[in-house]
RNA sequence: GGGGCUGUAGCUCAGUGGUAGAGCAUCUGCCUUUUAAGCAGAGGGUCGAUGGUUCGAGCCCAUCCAGCCUCACCA
């Protein structure tokens, strides 16, 4: 339905339009420019009490609810802490503020002040003494309605739920939709905490190019632009990686960065094509020690975000007590699926996954085809926080060789209620080894793999010139922010996620 | 990309081939402690789009668009 036009005025949208222009005849300002604040809902409800003095607030907010009765009304407006109920009556507001007041809509903002008492049926409410009109509302809002039943539940009706509009309109769906917010709150406090864990421990934070000439750091498609000064095309970056370990070899001993990466995949209840990612590199330190920093650093985060060690996904409690159960992902398939994958060749490992009935491409290679047996067995039985360790080093072109198992790398992922959380590895230091690494990805690209690394030849010109030991971490603030809250689709955890246009 | 479901008033939905409906919202009147306020009345629709079947389509068929779920692909 094309409500986007203002000249596509229907009947309720011209009907405002009318109020406004019979509030600027009677002389009101329809639009404010401040109102001098004293007080939220929340709070005025909260330390109301029976016996104490009357208490004056002033109060701003937006009409969710009106009840017009003659000559005294009352209203619900809701502030950023919530909702609070006002009592206009005509001969407290004198008869043309009260006429006035009746010409207002839901949807309207309003500053009121006046002193708090308790209706009859009970509600703490304030008795409005003066009221002004902040902003208009020229367009309806769709504002359920509550009922509290007998049992004492809150019922609501006619509540905004059409998923599309809701992610469309994210404004209207944070005003009736109150859980809405909490989730973007509880968003906002792990990411505070999480940089305030990183920099107690003086890791910097830097800001690296999202234009960048080559994507790299992992295995995705990008988005591709062009700059009109230089003539060149560029890509959106994938990921910050490389960068952020040419800082390294700069000499900076820890940076992170929290920015946006971009991949031009397809979307789902897990991707969106822009999403956010928490990369960190740390000098002088290896793949095990990542592992201790990230379980304190998911307790803290999670104790800052929901109170406790425990998180609820689904009705599964999660507990980040640390430490994490450690698995290498030969011994979680093992474990899953009673298959010993380790020293197996090719065929040995192409003779389990037709045991396992897990189906695969002829292309795969051995490290494709332990992965797609992980991926399709083990994966999403690993609820409680557990770090898999020792991958395939053909899946991990950016991490170093396993100091002791011969075709692996020293790499972990974090896997929580079935999903990656965390990546991390030992990085791979060595140019020699990494140019080996990058001729091989350039070999598959040849071959059609179009997610396969592209070869940057600055970065291994970088690390010629010496880049110490380093652990690295990328973690996805959007599906750790979905598993802290409970949210069942990444378009719950980002404010306005991708959409196709409206046509 | 495959399969399933959905699309009707501002919102939430009903409507199985015969004059488009309900509640809330909106408008008018009454109403000075109400709370899904109430009472009386009124207005409001390209039934997602296009084409077809039919005397007649919101309903049946086809195609398209959009969304959700699911599988595949993908970190």
């Amino acid at each position: 339905m094309e409500q986007g036009h203002t000249e596509d005025l229907n009947d309720l949208m011209r009907r405002r339009r009318e109020e406004y222009n019979e509030l600027l005849e009677r002389g009101v300002t329809a639009f404010g420019y401040d109102y001098p604040v004293d007080a939220e809902a929340a709070e005025v409800l909260a330390s109301f009490t029976d016996e104490a003095p009357q208490r004056t607030v002033a109060i701003a907010g937006r009409i969710m609810t009106m009840r017009r009765m003659g000559k005294a009304s009352f209203a619900h407006i809701m502030d950023h802490t919530g909702k609070i109920q006002i009592y206009a009556k005509r001969d407290d507001l004198g008869e043309e503020i009260y006429d006035i007041f009746k010409l207002l809509d839901i949807g309207d903002i309003i500053g009121v002040t006046g002193y708090v008492f308790r209706t009859r049926t009970g509600e703490v409410s304030v008795h409005a003494q003066s009221l002004v009109l902040l902003a208009k509302s020229l367009r309806p809002l769709p504002v359920p309605k509550e009922k509290t039943d007998e049992q004492g539940n809150k019922v609501v009706f006619d509540q905004f739920t059409d998923k599309e509009l809701r992610y469309r309109k994210r404004p209207l769906d944070l005003i009736l939709n109150p859980s809405v917010k909490e989730t973007f709150v509880k968003r906002s406090q792990l990411i505070r905490r999480m940089r305030q864990f990183l920099d107690d421990r003086g890791y910097i934070e830097v800001e690296t190019p999202v234009l960048q000439p080559l994507y790299g750091g992992a295995a995705a498609r990008p988005f591709v632009t062009h700059h009109n000064a230089l003539d060149i095309q560029l890509y959106l970056r994938i990921a910050d990686e490389l960068y952020l370990k040419r800082l390294i070899v700069g000499g900076f001993h820890g940076v992170y960065e929290i920015s946006k990466d971009f991949r031009n995949e397809g979307m789902d209840r897990n991707h969106n094509p822009e999403f956010t990612m928490m990369e960190l590199y740390v000098a002088y330190k290896d793949y095990r020690w990542m592992m201790e920093l990230v379980e304190e650093m998911l307790s803290s985060i999670n104790q800052a975000v929901n109170g406790s060690n425990i998180a609820v996904v689904g009705g599964q409690e999660i507990d980040f007590t640390p430490p994490f159960r450690r698995l290498t992902m030969f011994d979680s398939i093992a474990e899953h699926t009673g298959e010993q994958l380790r020293g197996l060749d090719e065929a040995g490992l192409r003779a389990a996954a037709r045991r396992l009935d897990v189906h695969l491409e002829d292309s795969a290679g051995p490290g494709k085809i332990i992965d797609e047996i992980f991926s399709e067995r083990v994966e999403d039985k690993l609820i409680q926080p557990t770090f898999i360790t020792d991958y395939p080093l053909e899946l991990s072109p950016l991490a170093k060789k396993h100091r002791t198992e011969e075709g692996l790398v020293e790499r972990f992922e974090l896997y929580i209620n079935g999903q990656e959380i965390a990546n991390a590895f030992s990085e791979l230091n060595d140019p020699i080894d990494q140019k080996e690494r990058f001729t091989e990805q350039a070999r598959l690209r040849a071959r059609g793999d179009d997610e396969a690394m592209t070869f940057d030849e600055d970065y291994i010109e970088t690390l010629e010139y010496g880049m110490p030991p380093t652990a690295g971490l990328g973690i996805g603030i959007d599906r750790l922010t979905m598993l802290l809250t409970g949210a069942e689709s990444i378009r719950d955890v980002i404010l306005f996620p991708t959409m196709r246009p409206e046509k």
